[in-house]
DNA sequence: ATATTAACTTGCATTTTGCAAGGTATAATC
DNA sequence: GATTATACCTTGCAAAATGCAAGTTAATAT
């Protein structure tokens, strides 16, 4: 488990959000839960970068705590959690999506999400309120 | 030295950007350059954040292998090194604005970059295009 | 009762990061 | 022209984060 949050207490916007979310790992979560639709444990765990067990509960906790994602009970399965966005989540989105821009740009790759891709190009404004919104 | 840019080898952009540019320093040296004016090591090396130097080494080198920096020598002063934002490096603005916008919101502390976000507020189309082109 | 699914936990190896102390080449100072 | 200082690294080792494989627990399905 990470030490808790060890922050380097920087006075920079740009340092509190790698703080925040810059490790290898959380993007990709938010990710799965804002623009795939994914949000159990299970369907994180599915995901084709192959995040493990023990990262991925380090994660989900972290962002919990951060109060980035929130935790509930499933109401049709009693065995299963929601993971969900708060707002301050959500807000991410603008992020998520330069970066899906700039990879447009200078992935040669074919890739996924390029439907996303065409969603922004098609609508920027629109596309990134529908996602920021509740 | 890091394992030759060990990706992930997955096919979604958000993925490649984080294995691109998303460890913990890159973005900062990148943001030294972008929005502080800092070009040289000595200057990266002088940051808040104080990052080692087997690090910066590390990270200057990669980002050039990346094709987001370049590294040049001063033409007045011999013993030192220019680094600069290629195209690629610059286009990484979007990304680093639309962090400090979120922080903005969201860091109850008061921080540096200020200023930087009063320019978004007040023409983010224009100060963008400014930090994207040459 | 037994098996299966979903969400974890634990132990240990590997990789990355961080710290401190060098080392080399150019330039400034005595 | 010898000494000192600056700028850019390199190296060795400790600490932390990540990754892998094998458990564990609790709810549900058979």
């Amino acid at each position: 488990m990470r030490k808790n949050t060890q922050k380097r207490q920087s006075g920079c916007p740009v340092a509190f959000g790698l703080d925040t979310f810059g490790d290898r790992w959380s993007l990709l979560i938010i990710r799965e839960i804002l623009l795939r639709g994914r949000n159990t444990y299970s369907e994180f765990l599915a995901a084709e970068e192959k995040i493990a067990t023990n990262i991925l509960i380090d994660r989900l906790k972290h962002l919990e705590a951060e109060n980035i994602i929130e935790k509930n009970r499933d109401p049709e399965n009693r065995r299963s959690f929601i993971y969900t966005l708060t707002q301050k989540g959500r807000d991410l989105a603008p992020i998520l999506l330069e970066i899906i821009i700039w990879s447009g740009a200078y992935d040669e790759r074919d890739f996924a999400l390029r439907d996303v891709l065409e969603k922004i190009n098609a609508d920027r404004k629109g596309f990134e309120a529908r996602l920021t919104s509740e």
